[in-house]
DNA sequence: ACTATTTTTTAGGTTAGTCTAAATATTATT
DNA sequence: AATAATATTTAGACTAACCTAAAAAATAGT
């Protein structure tokens, strides 16, 4: 397993959440920042070695075999992901390009041992499932803020939209990751919301509540 | 810098301690276990980016700057064999192959944060010193056993021969990581060693004192 | 249903890092 | 000092992973 074959196989699974049909080479030279020509070649040498299914002009979908790569790689990502925000003090935003180097390396014995150093955490800072050795996952209870019914009461787990911008945004609202949030209302007109948070209360427009994710609790 | 120019610079360092001569081709594609003439393709890259000197046939020496850049992954593997130890419970021998890969992660605040979890250690497991940021290191008194006078009182910080004949040995005699031991006498004839170790008097040939590394207490 | 547009693949080329085999320089031997 | 042995470099080739440009297939518009 090459660095970059980890890369492709990663990229086709986060693309195949939600979507049940094949993934184009076009959509994946977009995640990775390549060409649909290179997709095309690395694409039939994973067809060749079990890990994706591949038809011509048809798009990509993950054997059982390729899946369970893809689960161990995110699964080495995120336990490294609370590392780094646990252990050694990262802020939320630092976690990720370190995380990308890390989920290549190349030791079931490290993954179990790290697991078992962080309490066998079921989820990553951001909110998202971490696969257990097994390639099991939990289901995602995480949402967009904008699509949880009023009366909730939830916790912010992430962004969509990581620009500095909205982050500034956000810290100025007090908000942030952890952060309990009441749902009190939500306006029909302009779909913007009220919310409580730490005792205060605010209004929020949809465009906000559109770039934050949340979990139900 | 790639992972395969990092790999030849850390290898001309270790080749470097002691030898103030310049490095053969030959002996770096030994320990890389390449080919000579890969060694001096490589080579040449590294002399036009100012990392080595470089006169054909004439072996190659560091600059300050390909010092540098081989100290800063010396000090990652290093931090990282503690890391595995200390914080994972790897195991002496599990140590090096990961710590072979962490040592290439990209990332300078994760290796001086990682130095502040682990509290600035100055050593790793096998008593080799860890540069600081600055690439200042300590100088070693790690010395083999045979090469210690009658007297002294050490400590074992790690072997030279790590064939399992050989540990299997240790382990026999009670002889591990960290174990005092103390020099009672030397015989002239054979170079043979008496020692106590954890109030046990023993007798060890040469060969087996110029197997241990230990450190001067 | 036929043409225009877009998507995807193929063909051929590039770079990094490796190799083998041949050529050249250095070192050792007598 | 001349030759034999060894060490090192050069030349040419290979693979993985990428690219551009052209060809082929699929999709969309009228």
């Amino acid at each position: 397993m090459t660095y970059s074959e980890e890369n492709y196989l990663k990229v086709i699974y986060h693309l195949s959440i939600g979507s049940s049909k094949g993934i184009t080479t076009n959509a994946i030279a977009n995640e990775m920042e390549s060409k649909p020509s290179s997709v095309t070649d690395m694409v039939q040498k994973l067809a060749e070695k079990g890990l994706v299914i591949y038809k011509k002009y048809q798009g990509v979908s993950l054997t059982d075999n390729g899946r369970f790569t893809a689960l161990m790689i995110v699964r080495k990502h995120r336990l490294w992901e609370v590392f780094l925000l646990e252990k050694l003090d990262f802020s939320w935003d630092e976690v990720h390009d370190v995380a990308e180097q890390l989920e290549h390396i190349k030791s079931e014995k490290l993954t179990d041992k790290l697991e078992e150093f962080l309490d066998f955490p079921t989820e990553d800072p951001h909110g998202d499932p971490i696969p257990d050795r097994e390639g099991k996952i939990k289901k995602v209870d995480k949402k967009l803020l904008s699509e949880v019914e009023a009366g909730k009461k939830v916790i912010c787990v992430g962004v969509k939209d990581s620009s500095p911008a909205f982050l500034q945004y956000l810290d100025k609202q007090q908000i942030a990751l952890g952060s309990a949030i009441d749902i009190i209302a939500k306006e029909d007109f302009d779909m913007s919301l009220t919310l409580r948070v730490h005792d205060r209360q605010m209004t929020v427009s949809n465009k906000i509540a559109a770039n934050l994710f949340v979990k139900t609790v």
